[in-house]
DNA sequence: CTTGACGGTATACACATGTATACACAACGA
DNA sequence: TCGTTGTGTATACATGTGTATACCGTCAAG
């Protein structure tokens, strides 16, 4: 809130160190970034490590990270909203390869939960940035970067559950429950993770946590047709 | 990011309409606030209610928000980040009033997590900013702030925990777990408040699937210490 | 009645921000 | 070869921001 007296040229001289290493547009197709672009949208996420919010940025301030004339910002973006939507989309396709390396793993089914929420903490631990954007905007003050998430990550939620019932990992569950049970768990693991993330010292305990979590969500479903008192009676004979 | 073109003077003539109603310094402890406090802290509950997240408020949109000349503010507080501890320990009243509620009703036992559930979305759809603020600040840019609403909901968490275990609601469960399982629901039901807001259409469904949510929080940590194979023949037994 | 604190106000300054306009240069297609 | 397009740059402007200083009324205590 009070810091910065430095008065800063863009460039220190002309334009010196331009290696020019553009002009291959044919790369910019589906959110493959390339120079100014690219530079602008990793000094974001440098910046929102660093503890700020997406929304928050100013457009100087990221030119100013990225080691930019603030006006090339007008060269890549229409305006801070459309950054916004262009950054949201470079997390968006580092996340959905996690989640289909995801699919190819945890063959045992009887640690499924475990390998999994290791993998999944271990995907955001070596991804902070994109971890801290998605948990500040899912519940951030644009509507539109909220949709954008809400999308995202129904669309996660979904994947693991469809994962889930075709290896039958659950199948005492009827599909749709594993469904919502998907999306709580997604929820709940995106809720932890900066947690996880600032405090390595709790990595641990935070990973148990959670495989609890999971084991209990999908062991309560189980029970889900048993009425009050029936669970009364499994409990009072398993005791 | 682009309105207001409005010039603004903050008292339209000289002083008019000063009603005065201060002088009761008095009543100023406690997080009992008066007069132009008051309106800044309103001021600003406004303002994060129509989306803006209070780490984002600008002193001078503040006041005028407030209908009060920018330099009122220093006469309150003494920077923004006291300002924001101020509106947090204001919310914070409002919240432990609500959990204290909360502990004096919901007899039934068997209807409990319906009653709770209903009780807490009713209370946050009626403090939507208090709600707001504690979604946005829990994960956002401000440590302190996060610092602060952590004990929060630790504590509430706690409370809520402890009226579970002395109602013996559900005493298949040991004490340490109805703990880590408040914790949870807590912030479960944080995270939902959001979306219970502003979705009324989605209100019911998101009640009810936080109902499930407890139920199986809860029923599941009864076959906490069965091993996989234990739950798998029990659950064929059910079939 | 004076004094002083309290809460309100106006004015001013230094700085940061978003944008607009115009310039420079490299690479490419005609 | 010449224009065009893409990408970088500098300068300028209006506006917003946090803060400093100083002025003014209202109370209540001395």
């Amino acid at each position: 809130m009070a810091e910065s007296k430095r008065t800063w040229t863009y460039s220190q001289r002309f334009s010196e160190a331009l290696p020019t290493q553009a002009h291959h547009q044919e790369l910019d197709f589906m959110n493959v970034l390339t120079g100014g672009k690219l530079k602008l949208v990793q000094a974001a996420l440098r910046l929102i490590t660093e503890s700020r919010s997406l929304t928050s940025l100013g457009l100087r301030e990221l030119a100013r990270e990225a080691g930019l004339n603030p006006n090339t910002f007008y060269r890549h973006f229409k305006n801070l909203d459309e950054f916004g939507l262009q950054v949201l989309g470079y997390i968006a396709e580092d996340m959905k390869s996690g989640v289909r390396e995801l699919r190819r793993m945890a063959e045992s089914s009887e640690q499924a939960s475990h390998d999994t929420v290791t993998f999944v903490y271990h995907y955001f631990l070596s991804n902070p940035a994109a971890t801290t954007v998605a948990v500040r905007e899912l519940h951030g003050p644009s509507p539109l970067l909220r949709r954008a998430l809400e999308t995202q990550l129904n669309a996660s939620a979904r994947e693991m559950a469809e994962d889930i019932i075709d290896r039958r990992l659950v199948s005492a569950v009827p599909p749709e429950t594993v469904h919502e049970i998907s999306g709580m768990t997604i929820r709940y693991i995106l809720f932890r993770a900066m947690d996880y993330i600032e405090k390595p010292e709790q990595r641990e305990a935070i990973q148990r946590e959670t495989e609890r979590f999971i084991n209990r969500q999908f062991r309560g479903a189980m029970l889900d047709h048993l009425s009050q008192t029936e669970v009364e009676t499994l409990t009072s004979r398993l005791a």
